[in-house]
DNA sequence: TGCTTTACATGAATCAAACTGATAATTTTC
DNA sequence: GAAAATTATCAGTTTGATTCATGTAAAGCA
């Protein structure tokens, strides 16, 4: 560049690119997590790789993009700046992506989808409505109810996607993970259990515990919780209604087990108090259970995709399964 | 993916980043040089390069993005989506990143400008235009004029980029090629000489030659050319005005020596011929002189990236410089 | 039609940059 | 203040983009 000579050529004036799609990615990761451990492990990147990309790209760009310093972390002026034109240009470029697809295998199809996980209400219907639009050719339906069988109606061809947090071994069926989640214990603000920081099998022995109606067997607290420590609970009472388990509870009629995500936002409002079932909690996996035809299809890969990213953006506490 | 057995958990799933802004700035250089040849060289890469990239894009993508055995190249329709995608997000990348760096500098500055190459008003003022909007804050002006002697004045401060075909040693200042032309001669449609395919300098020898009101010794008509070979024109007149040159090349009142640039589009209106000079023609150079501090400065060399893309985008035949 | 020219494709080798793993330095939390 | 967690850094490895050399196909021209 100079040679702080009489005039001389200067010859290498090419644009440097200095931003990549990778790096507004990471910006997004990292906004969205609060912290580098976190975002990489979004990223399926290691913690130093993405230190590296950042203290590269800030040198690129000759400035500091976020303050490191301060949990969740802090973005600068120009972080926030940068983070506008991910949002921005992510978004089109996942369009164009699609289009794309479309345009190649003009793919028109079904995706008719059940529920094992009766929570999954939640999440599904706001995904179904983001996908709606990105796919409005698909034809959507979705069944619920607690006596209809989801999984052997996949089998059948009858739907075609399942949520269920039970993978079973089945012909022709492909589990995908989509994130794994904390099983919590819903229990009355002023419950005697609740002076406890987690709760044990032993302590449910003799409290009325209100699930979903659907057979034991396919409940994550008996499962996972009660039955190996061969305890039941006093007495088991169903609800069809998730709010309804949660009044419930919080009139001390019972205890309920619920995913973190769904107990949360009640537990924000001080409705009722939650508690871990044994010291590390029980963390069951999420699929989607789908033929395995399916997965060739990009609308439906485009659907697990979807589906995986918006419960690790929204749902709290949720985490990507390994 | 697939083991072809019973319920198998598919793991993964991650969103593969196909497009990549690399992709999106090799799209638009395709569209705009119409083959890959060209396309490679604006993008400093190899022809081998360019074609491995596409092959490769592709393959990602599934799907054809132009066809190949046509010229200029013609876009499927995919590639044309994907084109609508690049105006969008590189116009939008761009702007975050000069945006960062009047974040990061606030930048504010001072741009006087001036031409020795009279024909490049053309190009300035609408490149200026453009720049206007992207740099708000940078005070511009522009001095013209044939008695104004612009390397001078740009040494001593007084205007801060020259645009000269000249690069005269000059302590302090600094050349930047723009882009290389050809230096055409335009011929009344009629005239004897335009029956050759191209004219040899003694061509010249009984005829008039119209030159903008300069030393002759800065003319590249001169230089390059007549001077070489011992030649001068029978008379020379001159003229201020481009226009006014091209009509008395038209009604057959001597020869003109410009830039094909200026030359094409009378030439595409018939209303005069154009003629190498020489077998090979004469290929000047078109730099930005520049003071050597003012490189540093990311509103100079912003403007320099500008005028450098869109000259070679806008003027006809004109060459990136090796 | 055959010959030359030009543009693009391909395979192997090269090289740079991104990533990893281990570890050190730093900060946060209790 | 100690322990835990987060981030930075170093060196080694891997990946994948680029080049070079060459092959193939199309376009232009006699």
């Amino acid at each position: 560049m100079n040679k702080t000579n009489v005039g001389c050529v200067v010859n290498e004036l090419r644009y440097l690119v200095m931003l990549e799609i990778r790096h507004l990615k990471t910006l997004v990761a990292l906004r969205e997590t609060g912290s580098v451990v976190e975002a990489a492990e979004r990223m399926f990147l290691t913690q130093s790789a993405l230190s590296h990309q950042l203290k590269e790209l800030e040198a690129r760009l000759d400035c500091e993009l976020f303050i490191r310093k301060s949990r969740p972390l802090r973005f600068s002026s120009a972080g926030k700046r940068l983070l506008l034109l991910a949002d921005d240009v992510l978004a089109k470029v996942d369009e164009a992506e699609r289009d794309v697809k479309k345009l190649m295998h003009g793919e028109t199809g079904r995706l008719f989808m059940a529920i094992e996980c009766h929570s999954c209400f939640n999440w599904l219907m706001p995904t179904i409505d983001i996908y709606r639009n990105q796919w409005p050719a698909i034809e959507l339906d979705f069944s619920g109810g607690f006596t209809f069988e989801p999984l052997p109606a996949l089998a059948q061809g009858e739907v075609d996607l399942v949520i269920t947090s039970d993978p079973l071994p089945l012909k022709g069926v492909e589990y995908v993970p989509l994130f794994s989640y904390e099983m919590h214990i819903g229990i009355a603000n002023n419950h005697p259990l609740a002076a406890k920081t987690f709760l044990q099998p032993q302590d449910l022995a003799d409290q009325t515990l209100i699930t979903y109606p659907v057979e034991r067997s396919r409940l994550d607290v008996f499962k996972q919780f009660l039955n190996p420590a061969g305890v039941t609970p006093l007495a088991v009472r169903t609800s069809e209604l998730t709010l309804m388990m949660v009044q419930l509870v919080a009139s001390g009629r019972g205890l309920c087990a619920l995913p973190n995500w769904v107990l949360a936002e009640y537990a924000d409002q001080q409705l009722i108090s939650v508690r871990s079932a044994g010291e590390k909690g029980i963390w069951p996996v999420l699929y989607a259970a789908v033929r395995e035809e399916s997965l060739t299809a990009s609308y439906v890969q485009d659907f697990l995709i979807l589906a995986k990213a918006h419960c690790l953006k929204n749902l709290q506490g949720v985490k990507q399964v390994a």
